[in-house]
RNA sequence: GUCUAUAUAGCUCAGUGGAUAGAGCAAUUGUCUCCGAAACAAUAGGUCAUAGGUUCGACUCCUAUUAUAGACGCCA
């Protein structure tokens, strides 16, 4: 059990001496500046309006009531406007150091979910060519948000959403047959809005190569299937370099062939959300927030997307997730209200899903802003930026931003200056304890759990990070936000080496307190450890 | 015009109602005979875009304005 919430606990405890009935929303936190306390509270500020009296005096009720021995506390005083600022005893830590070494590999493992099922549709990327930049952030993100999910106790599915029935793919096989005559030296004028990229004429010399002009007289159909199958084989492979690997891929197709799509216009009809208009028909979203109704089926008597998109989501629901999660850029913004009146629409709680928007990436090469185009083919790619700087590098770089930011890439910059990445300063610390742990092993001590001897500011203040951990991964996960693990992790590696810089850990004429700095360290390495395979990279024991 | 983000040190960014607004890079200065100097310690640098409001207290919440990015189709 960590301190602050023991003190929490008692604090609570003094509200129902004080027969204070409603949720007072105070908290309990390390204060920036260790002379106001190890734990500080502003309970009494909080107070004020509930009991309508000034918050010092009611900080000295609240402290005449705390009882001290309840959690280790030393000493209380009472600070500026009413803080309440606690001292704890320095055997308060005996009990978080032997559980972070018990736990190990699953110190921050917590069961707050309790099973409840997520279901994290990212990256579903078109198969029409190479992952960019911005899936990137998508996959880092997603797995990140997936691994936190999981670390709490949800039990989470990764799904890939394929758009294989849209006119893009139409394109995309358009382009492989071209391509293909091409090969063949057969002039041919390639598709208008065609998929320029090299990948596509690569493979059309491999089909060339394999099957010589057999495929001249196949259907389009033909090369729309092989096409598919080889993008998206292509994107699987980068994905799995990236260390993202998705367990479901649900095809738009298949939606098609099971039904389900056709099921929706009489489903929200029944429920009188569906009118005619101009010829077309409308799904009233309206009655959900939406700024305007939306066209499911055009005049012409095709779907708009909107429609599978809303069978998919039913699908998913259908198969017993709890939450649904979608992981989208900053373009489809305005997709998550039509989406939200969709789920309600079908009778599901509008909490059942959330749509994380990331902001887009901006990429600076050789001083300019380098534009993405499909349409010639030339985007720096997700592979690109892994070949130049490394998997790890490239999965924090992402992970550690805010997705509610604006990114922007100086892709010359990131190569020169990839030794800059602070995920090397988080690697250092790793490698630094490794390094202590490996020398210590040497000496045929054993441990000391206690920590009594420690009472240096610097170890103290290492105890009481680390011992914030398990709360950091839980509110990092019910905020989707990894970013916050990776400010966690930059803070840990700072406090690290600050100690590591004041306190000689390994000390041949002091074996007493050799045993217990050691354990500081041992705890250091388990915590960036488990902090960095959150969101997927690799704890390094030398570099 | 409407909607969504963003605006904090020269630059890149933390800071989801609390105490004197914090890091890194860049600048200046110390620290390796010693467990890894890819590190540490210190100095300097800010009217938290602007103006109002809410309250014991606002970088944080609300409103308006400005700037930047993106979205506003019977496209996906």
């Amino acid at each position: 059990m960590n301190i602050a919430t023991n003190i929490k606990q008692e604090l609570e405890n003094v509200l129902k001496k004080l027969n204070i009935e409603v949720q007072v929303p105070f908290v309990v936190e390390i204060p920036k500046d260790n002379t106001n306390g190890d734990y500080a509270t502003n309970i009494a500020m909080q107070l004020t309006k509930i009991l309508k009296q000034n918050p010092r005096s009611i900080a000295n009720q609240v402290v005449e009531l705390f009882n001290k021995d309840a959690c280790n506390v030393e000493k209380i005083e009472i600070a500026g406007p009413g803080f309440i600022n606690f001292f704890v005893k320095s055997t308060s830590f005996a009990s978080l150091i032997k559980h972070v070494i018990d736990a190990n590999d699953n110190f921050g493992k917590q069961d707050y979910g309790k099973g409840k099922k997520y279901d994290v549709e990212f990256v579903s990327a078109n198969p029409t060519g190479d992952l960019h930049l911005g899936h990137a952030w998508q996959a880092a993100l997603g797995d990140s948000i997936c691994n936190l999910l999981t670390e709490v106790g949800y039990n989470v599915t990764r799904e890939y959403y394929v758009n294989d029935a849209g006119v893009q793919i139409l394109k995309l096989s358009q382009s492989i047959y071209a391509r293909y005559q091409q090969a063949l030296n057969i002039d041919v004028a390639f598709p208008e809005d065609g998929y320029h990229g090299p990948d596509i004429i690569k493979f059309a010399n491999e089909l060339k190569e394999k099957y010589g002009d057999t495929l001249l007289t196949k259907p389009l159909s033909y090369f729309k299937q092989i096409g598919i199958e080889y993008e998206l084989n292509k994107i699987i492979k980068d994905l799995d370099m990236f260390r993202v690997k998705f367990d479901v891929f649900s095809h738009e197709v298949m939606l098609y062939e099971k039904g389900l799509v056709d099921e929706i216009i009489p489903l929200l009809k029944e429920k009188g959300y569906i009118y005619k208009q101009d010829g077309a028909i409308w799904f009233k979203t309206t009655a959900f927030g939406d700024d305007k109704d939306r066209v499911v089926k055009k005049s012409d008597g095709t779907y708009t997307y909107f429609l599978p998109d809303i069978a998919y989501h039913r699908y998913k629901l259908q198969r017993g997730f709890d939450y649904l999660v979608d992981i989208l850029g900053a373009d489809h913004h305005g997709y998550i209200k039509r989406m939200e009146a969709a789920i309600m629409a079908l009778g599901y709680n509008k909490d059942q899903i959330q749509i994380i928007i990331h902001q887009m990436v901006k990429l600076i090469k050789d001083g300019e802003e380098l534009k993405l185009s499909k349409r010639t083919g030339k985007a720096y790619t997700l592979k690109d930026l892994c070949d130049e700087i490394g998997v790890n590098a490239t999965r924090y770089q992402f992970a550690s931003k805010n997705p509610g930011s604006h990114m922007e890439i100086d892709i010359d910059l990131a190569v020169k200056q990839s030794n800059d990445n602070p995920m090397y300063y988080i690697e250092y610390a790793h490698a630094r304890c490794c390094s202590i742990i490996k020398t210590y092993d040497e000496l045929n001590v054993k441990d000391d759990t206690s920590g009594s001897l420690l009472s240096n500011s610097k170890e103290i203040d290492l105890l009481k990070h680390i011992g914030e951990y398990e709360n950091v991964v839980l509110d990092a996960a019910l905020n989707k936000a990894p970013f916050k693990i990776t400010n966690y992790l930059y803070t840990l590696a700072s406090l690290f080496h600050s100690f590591y810089n004041e306190c000689k850990v390994i000390d041949k004429e002091n074996v007493e307190l050799t045993a217990q700095r050691v354990v500081l360290a041992k705890m250091t390495r388990i915590t960036i450890k488990n902090g960095l395979k959150l969101i997927g990279v690799e704890a390094l024991e030398k570099m």
